[in-house]
RNA sequence: GGGUGCUUAGCUCAGUGGUAGAGCGCCUCGUUUACACCGAGGAUGUCGGGGGUUCGAAACCCUCAGCGCCCA
């Protein structure tokens, strides 16, 4: 037993009980071992990025549940990580280029990309380090990255198969280009906004043959090759196959009829821009439109032969707008017009829809392969709620443009032949000679959706494989649902021939500040988890993150209850120091349990029902409410009554079962809380026990004989006896240091934890001369006090008023329902049986405070 | 527009048919030999409105209102 500091400093103990975990290899797990696997891949973190609080949840939640694995005996792998983020990391190499007044093309892509991986060696993967003060217990030997070579395998041999199935294929299609990354995108790279634009209504030829359309993009116009209605509306039935011209360009078009224009929005006609509107370009290729692409990759006019070449997209709009104007064709102008805007991820700039050719992924099989893993059962998602969101989004998945106008990242295996041949070539072959390989890379995100088997060795039958696949859980936010966790779904299923990549998909929420708000960096509520661990401790940034974790619901935090947490775990080291000072031991057999106390035999079945409840909360991945019950059983069971109440034992000398029950239930607990709160619990358990890590002791079992019924009834009666007194003494300003004469007038049973009581209470026993001035009355039990004469009538009269209104009340409830006939016929018995008896101790009540009042002096 | 969720104490949230709960905050008292990062006591709710089902509704159904999220 080593002595405790009488403070709990997390600070110092923290990085080296970490250190120690590492280097005795916990977390390192066995592919040849013969206990059952239990597998985690982490959602992996962005290279370029650092640990925020989402990150500090999501990795709590993960280690919790490996490390409760790993001491039911699981082979539990968390297996770490990163990507290699192909837009945010070729940013901010290109910005350190920048600074140098280079841009890529000056160094070349060969250069570049050397200089990327230079960077990632200095300076990327910062939330690994991160990880670590959070105690994040990864296996680190298996660490892995997305630019692996052999994570690069696996995104050769994917593509090669994916292709080969024909589920490859490149077409020019409008995509979502960002003007400032020169790349496109995926249409869940696009985040959409209400922004303030404007909606412009334009006159396009002359009189009666005239037409009206209205746009929020004026600029476009330059680009249009017809104008749309509806062919069922009668205002525009005579223009239809006419034509008309565009102003500015002096362009004639078509007037086409399209069922898919709306003619009840604005005037229901439409300008038709095929190179630069999805809706457009499916109305083109409907009508052998041509599509005349007006805006270069930087968003500038280009091909129109106007003025307006070489402005930016924004300048252009204000002065198309402004040329139509002195030209009298602009009908109205609705300026702020709130519309939905589409911005890049990375970087925010306003996407321009673009006619590209780009890779595509088919997904229409493969979704629904995902889709179907989840319906019927094979893939569980947690919780059930939000499977429905899954669903949507899978069912109605567009073909995913998977190409990247980017150096950074998987390079397309395609390369193209003097002939135009198209070959793809796979691990370990070679492009014939003359050939070219394309110039673009993969989407980050089809890297990462190998990540559950190219992590443990895929496309290689690896021993890892084949121990730790099909991974168990997948723990991320909800809101992640579409970036990869339906991608790895995707992926996993087609690679692996149908076999699913994970069990159960876990979903938990944001975190958000104090007031539910969502954290941003405009909004300035961000939350730095490293200063709270710095300045509570990562026991307490964790404790309080899973303590808020309800299943897929979002949780606020704020500092408050982050300090609160803090206070727990110093609770529970004081506690622990106090067990240790009065002898509590884990040395020797527990005591039968039918041979032990009312309270010793009360705590052990607590703490039984506390384990039995933890463990199943968390099987179900129920964090917050496991939190919550273990919070409940060590602050109020445990510190506030159990050590309470034993404390006058401890100081009688005769306890030797109690010492040993009490070092049962601090060890058994520190087990149990371990998972969430690793830190404090290893550094108090080896403290106490000199055993080596709580990392691989064993989870608590359940003990079926820790019952106990009666135990539990007359602690009951205790905790209510000792609540009342402490009432009567708080009503009547007594001193809780002082000590009143007094004794107890209680059943039998009672009888062996009067003196307990009497200790908690600080009550002295009736010597001599005792007089009763004062009774504290709990239904037939009474404990008499002397309080020399100097009782407050004022306040005994007030507190006894207020338990006869609270127990008349009460009486009136259960005399109600017990003369409703439909209540005693329908109702079942154990509650007709519970309200007849609350009527029967109401009615005491009611006849006991009565008396008690009468009796009292009157004023 | 489609889908989905929420509305319970001052704040943040649990609570899926049987006398309304937690944490934080608030008020009073307190250096009783683990802990003031503490202890004891206390106050606080027509469970969003309305209707229905039921012996009984915060919970189930309908409806209205407000807020949020996802997708378009």
């Amino acid at each position: 037993m080593r002595e405790l500091p009488p403070v709990f400093t997390p600070a110092e103990i923290e990085s080296p009980l970490y250190e120690k975990w590492v280097a005795a290899g916990y977390f390192t797990a066995d592919a040849t071992s013969d206990k059952p696997p239990f597998t985690i891949v982490i959602p992996p973190p962005n290279v370029t990025g650092s640990l925020h609080i989402g990150h500090a949840l999501d990795h709590t939640l993960q280690d919790a549940l490996t490390r409760m694995k790993r001491m039911k005996g699981f082979e539990a792998l968390w297996l770490p990580g990163m990507d290699h983020a192909g837009i945010a990391t070729q940013n901010v190499v290109e910005k350190q280029l920048a600074a140098q007044g280079l841009s890529r093309h000056d160094i070349g892509r060969e250069e570049f990309v050397k200089k990327v991986w230079q960077w990632k060696a200095e300076s990327g993967g910062a939330i690994l380090g991160q990880m670590r003060r959070l105690g994040d217990g990864v296996d680190w030997s298996r660490e892995a990255f997305t630019m692996d070579e052999n994570l690069s395998q696996a995104v050769l041999t994917i593509f090669k198969k994916l292709f080969d199935a024909g589920l490859i294929y490149r077409a020019e299609r409008i995509i979502n280009w960002c003007p400032r990354c020169l790349t496109a995108l995926s249409d869940i790279e696009v985040e959409h906004s209400d922004d303030n634009g404007e909606l412009v209504s334009i006159r396009y030829g002359e009189g009666a043959d005239s037409i009206v359309v209205a746009t929020t993009r004026a600029e476009t116009m330059l680009g249009d090759t017809a104008v749309a209605v509806h062919p069922e509306d009668e205002r525009y039935a005579h223009l239809i196959g006419k034509s008309v011209k565009v102003p500015l360009v002096n362009r004639v078009i078509p007037i086409v009829a399209d069922a898919h224009v709306d003619p009840a929005f604005g005037t229901g006609a439409v300008k038709v821009t095929p190179a630069h509107d999805t809706n457009d370009f499916d109305i083109g290729q409907r009508h052998n439109l041509q599509n005349l692409s007006i805006l270069d990759i930087e968003g500038k006019v280009i091909n129109t032969g106007t003025q307006f070449d070489g402005m930016d997209r924004f300048e252009a709009r204000k002065a198309v707008v402004d040329a139509l104007r002195s030209e009298g064709r602009i009908v109205a102008e609705k300026r702020p017009y709130v519309h939905a805007v589409g911005h890049c991820q990375r970087c925010e700039t306003t996407v321009e829809p673009r006619l590209s050719k780009q890779w595509f992924v088919k997904v229409e099989t493969l979704a629904k392969a995902a889709g179907d893993a989840v319906r019927d059962g094979r893939v569980k998602i947690e919780p059930a709620e939000l499977a429905p969101r899954y669903f949507d989004w899978v069912d109605n998945m567009h073909d995913w443009c998977i190409s990247r106008q980017l150096w950074w990242g998987h390079r397309i295996p395609v390369w193209y032949g003097p002939d135009n041949e198209v070959i793809v070539v796979g691990p370990g072959e070679v492009a014939p000679d003359g050939y070219t390989q394309d110039p673009d890379v993969l989407d980050t995100w089809f890297s990462s959706a190998l990540w559950p088997f190219s992590t443990l060795g895929w496309p290689e039958q690896s021993a890892d494989l084949k121990k730790f696949y099909p991974t168990s859980v997948l723990i991320t936010g909800y809101d992640i649902l579409f970036f990869w966790v339906a991608r790895m779904m995707i992926f996993g299923l087609f690679a692996m021939d149908g076999e699913i990549p994970f069990d159960t998909i876990v979903l938990h929420g944001l975190v958000r500040d104090k007031f539910g708000k969502k954290m941003s960096k405009s909004r300035g509520n961000t939350i730095d988890p490293i200063e709270f661990m710095d300045k509570y401790g990562a026991d307490a940034l964790r404790f309080t993150l899973a303590r808020g974790a309800n299943p897929g619901s979002d949780q606020a935090l704020a500092e408050e209850w982050v300090a609160g947490s803090r206070n727990f775990a110093t609770k529970l080291w004081n506690a622990m120091r106090f067990a240790m000072m009065n002898g509590a031991t884990v040395e020797g057999d527990l005591p039968a349990f039918t041979s032990l106390n009312a309270i010793d035999r009360w705590i052990l079945s607590r703490l039984n029902e506390t384990v039995v409840e933890v463990d199943s909360l968390l099987e179900r991945y129920e964090f917050a409410r496991a939190c919550e019950t273990i919070y409940h059983f060590a602050w109020d069971d445990l510190c506030d009554w159990y050590l309470e109440l034993s404390k006058e034992a401890f100081a009688s000398g005769d306890a030797a079962s109690s010492k040993r029950v009490l070092g049962f239930v601090l060890d058994q607990l520190l087990r149990l809380m371990h998972p969430v709160m690793p830190f404090i619990t290893e550094e108090l358990w080896t403290a106490f026990t000199g055993g080596e890590s709580l990392v691989i002791s064993e989870w608590p079992k359940n003990y079926h004989d820790h019952v106990d019924a009666n135990g539990a009834k007359l602690v009951g009666q205790v905790q209510e006896i000792i609540t009342e007194v402490r009432r009567f003494r708080s009503d009547q300003g007594i001193k809780t240091s002082l000590k009143i004469p007094g004794r107890f007038i209680a059943p039998e049973a009672l009888a062996p934890y009067e003196s307990a009581m009497a200790f908690v209470l600080r009550i002295d026993s009736a010597g001599e001369g005792f007089v009763s001035s004062a009774n504290v009355e709990i239904g037939s039990i009474k404990v008499e006090l002397d309080l020399t004469g100097s009782v407050d009538v004022v306040a005994e009269r007030a507190r006894l008023t207020k338990d006869l209104a609270t127990a008349t009340k009460d009486r009136e409830t259960a005399y109600v329902k017990l003369n409703n006939e439909n209540f005693m016929a329908k109702a079942p018995e154990n509650v007709v049986v519970e309200i007849r008896e609350r009527l029967v101790k109401t009615d005491a009540d009611i006849e006991r405070i009565t008396s008690q009042l009468s009796a009292l002096p009157t004023a």
